[in-house]
DNA sequence: TATAATTCCTCTAGCCACTAGAGCTTCAAG
DNA sequence: CTTGAAGCTCTAGTGGCTAGAGGAATTATA
């Protein structure tokens, strides 16, 4: 049994964000100490380390209810955890070239030597937008 | 003069979006007609087109209170334009320095052609972090 | 065993940059 | 003068947490 500071330092998820995650049904309601704490069992433990590894790799919230979901019924077909999974590398990589977009118009405009404001590329290109390069 | 819908449409900022930028102080209380409606002059109208050039770079709302001050003061050296657009500019490569390493591992994870749960690296690699390839 | 230090509890509110909706008033065209 | 579009204010919701108040329980030390 794990008060919920020690599951907190074991998964690396803070203590709010564990009691987060279960008030939105993520992770089960677990037993009580006399006291009224948070214990939790090696299965509280596996459940949030689930969810904390599909947060990093930035699935949202309501991924995670599915792929959760998926991951207790072993017998079913994987094509809906591959769907949610590539739905979001997609996510990811137009996120990317949006960014890179910007990148790029970030680094023309910075380049800019000028000395005050009046010339300044980066104030100008933001009053204008017909001095853009590319589409964003 | 304008009114806002109109301002809308010229700026393709979202009508909400600009009662949200007055409200936040980053554009006048413009003049209103007899019957309390907003009506805004040119020089709205340019205030309103910086603010939504800034955001489609990607500046936050408090940077563009910076850029918006200072290219209010064309006089001024433009090193505070440059440090906000640098610091930007490295905030948006880091984000794309992240998302690169979530796609790799997501593409990584969705090869997987197993049949169902059981055996799906998809499931798997959320379910124990130690198979992942990657720091992330 | 007494006390002190730490951890835990619930509840509310805040973050960012909007967006949605209710219920009402004003404006412009015909 | 009517009608329909556009405007008004106000409140609340989005996602994924995070912070803080004010108190109770647990654990460590004396």
């Amino acid at each position: 049994m794990f008060s919920i500071g020690q599951l907190s330092k074991r998964t690396g998820v803070k203590i709010p964000t564990i009691r987060y995650y279960e008030q939105m049904g993520l992770i089960d309601e677990p037993e009580r100490s006399e006291g009224n704490q948070r214990r939790y069992t090696k299965d509280g433990l596996s459940r949030l380390s689930f969810i904390r590894h599909s947060r990093d790799l930035g699935f949202s919230v309501e991924d995670i209810r599915g792929l959760l979901d998926l991951s207790q019924h072993p017998e079913k077909p994987c094509s809906d955890a591959h769907s949610i999974a590539a739905q979001h590398l997609q996510d990811v990589q137009s996120r990317i070239a949006k960014l890179r977009r910007l990148e790029r118009e970030l680094k023309r405009i910075t380049k800019c030597d000028a000395g005050n404001v009046a010339t300044c590329a980066v104030i100008e290109t933001l009053a204008d937008h017909g001095l853009c390069e590319t589409e964003h």
